[in-house]
DNA sequence: AATATATGGTTTATATATAGTCCATTAAGG
DNA sequence: CCTTAATGGACTATATATAAACCATATATT
């Protein structure tokens, strides 16, 4: 790994990470937090937090999603909608599926 | 920043990341998609997959997003639900909210 | 208007995430 | 069964994310 890498993300990543980072500007705002204030709270530093909000892919998921906790973007409804039930019919699924995937030569589709 | 940090999530953090990773996983497995296979769509290797599937806190968000499209997990619906929806209104809010917040001693909940 | 503060953008040093091996174990498919 | 492949877990080298300190600018509040 002597060059860049330069790894390219897919628009519509980009695109959520991009608006999350929204969300998370806007909702700070709301809630009158300032930038500091916020990132003492996540435990991370202002710059960290400007890169979340500008959508920088390369944060690491733990740090956006402690700042979206803070300032009220939930991801997760605590009443389990959304990607909670998605989970749970997940794992339930899985259950059911072989323990490693034996790849057959039949081709998937790779076009978002 | 001569010690580990040691930076610790709060709870809905690392449940959020953890679930998300179960959902990753899962998705992949329905799909019958190798971990192999599927970090070469996205462009990572299989040991970062991995930590993503583990929910590992410190991954990319780009990372996860993008592997999350690859097996089918939306975290975002094309035709705007959920966040989307959010999304627009936080931006309306932000247009009509001060450019820059300017924090009353006015104390804040922390709970979560 | 004057002042104080928030924000945005740098730069630098350090911690750490990542890729790329390797090996052992497991489980699929013939 | 037996073979082959997928997975999980190490380990190392390198790229890079992060914190911290800085500055300049913009903006809120008096």
């Amino acid at each position: 790994m002597s060059k860049s890498a330069t790894h390219s993300y897919s628009r519509y990543s980009r695109a959520a990470a991009g608006l999350l980072g929204k969300l998370i500007r806007a909702a700070r705002k709301q809630r009158r937090l300032t930038a500091q204030e916020t990132a003492d709270r996540a435990g991370i530093s202002r710059g960290l937090l400007q890169r979340i909000e500008k959508g920088d892919p390369k944060c690491g998921i733990g740090a956006v999603f402690e700042v979206a906790t803070i300032v009220g973007v939930q991801l997760f409804d605590a009443d389990e909608t959304a990607l909670a039930g998605h989970a749970r019919q997940a794992e339930q699924h899985l259950a059911l599926l072989p323990k490693s995937v034996r790849r057959s030569p039949r081709t998937v589709a790779d076009d978002f």
